[in-house]
DNA sequence: GACATTTGACCGTC
DNA sequence: GACGGTCAAATGTC
């Protein structure tokens, strides 16, 4: 069906146990409920969002570590028993790159709609380049994630963006990285330049994208560099390890704070890379 | 008034 | 007992 299926079905060493087993099992639950992380540079103030409604239920202060996590559950926890949950912690290092841990898929109605998603440059509409945090159809959503759920992937506030394919060869087994050129990036306002970040999954395998400059010398070319966990081990099993490797992966390109990426607004999304990398540009480029 | 966020308390795990 | 995760009342926003 949808490709967050997966997550749920086939993750190697989660046994999906029921979801709606709660209080006194809860904590069971939650070794095998299927997990991910992600790392995601933002700009503080921005939006970072994956496509999906989410409802913050609790913060806490976490030993070690400068900032407190959030916790955040799928809107339609209630309405819709989606048990899909998120935590998000700002990294120590670098305020920029907000860690995300997905915890459960999305049973609500907007992972169907996320999963047509396409890559495509976005409207002015869509994300609100700059006004994305007032014109969502629901109320008091939450200032990081909140996107309407339309069929949407990359989408760059900035009309015109070119987007590319490169080094498929390399990384045909994993996914390939692509970037794609922002002619607006430092001649327009930042709130006007809008990048995603994708989240991809086949067959148990997560992947995970971080845009960053490609160099110094183009700086309106971002490169989509895939970060992949659990391509070997299995999703759950390689966490650890990988997300020291994702760590890495993340500084090295991002660590650019003077970038002009760093105040751009993110969004997540879901994708559907069954076939081809869909790269298409449809009326939402407007 | 409805809905979202904040925050202290509670509970299970380690 | 410390810690992380969740609950739920209080508070805020629209």
């Amino acid at each position: 069906m949808d490709s967050a299926c997966s997550f749920a079905n086939g993750s190697p060493r989660s046994e999906v146990m029921e979801p709606e087993v709660k209080h006194k099992d809860v904590f069971k639950k939650r070794k095998t409920t299927p997990k991910w992380t992600e790392q995601v540079k933002v700009c503080l103030g921005t939006s970072l969002d994956d496509g999906y409604s989410w409802r913050k239920y609790g913060q806490k202060d976490i030993l070690g570590a400068k900032f407190p996590r959030g916790y955040y559950r799928c809107t339609y926890r209630n309405v819709q028993g989606c048990l899909a949950t998120k935590q998000v912690q700002k990294s120590d290092e670098d305020p920029m790159i907000c860690e995300i841990t997905y915890k459960g898929r999305h049973t609500c109605t907007q992972a169907s709609h996320l999963n047509k998603a396409v890559v495509a440059p976005t409207s002015k509409t869509n994300m609100g380049l700059g006004e994305n945090k007032h014109h969502n159809h629901q109320k008091n959503q939450p200032q990081e994630e909140k996107i309407e759920p339309q069929e949407t992937i990359f989408s760059f506030g900035s009309s015109g963006l070119e987007v590319k394919t490169e080094d498929l060869d390399h990384k045909k087994d994993i996914f390939p990285s692509f970037c794609f050129s922002s002619p607006s990036i430092g001649s327009e306002k930042e709130d006007n330049n809008m990048f995603s970040y994708a989240m991809i999954e086949n067959n148990n395998l997560m992947e995970s994208f971080l845009i960053a400059p490609t160099t110094s010398e183009e700086p309106n070319i971002f490169c989509l560099s895939p970060c992949h966990w659990g391509s070997s081990t299995g999703l759950g099993q390689s966490m650890h390890a990988s997300e020291s490797d994702i760590t890495d992966i993340v500084s090295a390109p991002t660590s650019v704070t003077n970038s002009p990426i760093m105040d751009l607004d993110f969004i997540l999304a879901k994708i559907d890379f069954d076939t081809d990398f869909p790269i298409n540009a449809p009326e939402l480029c407007s």
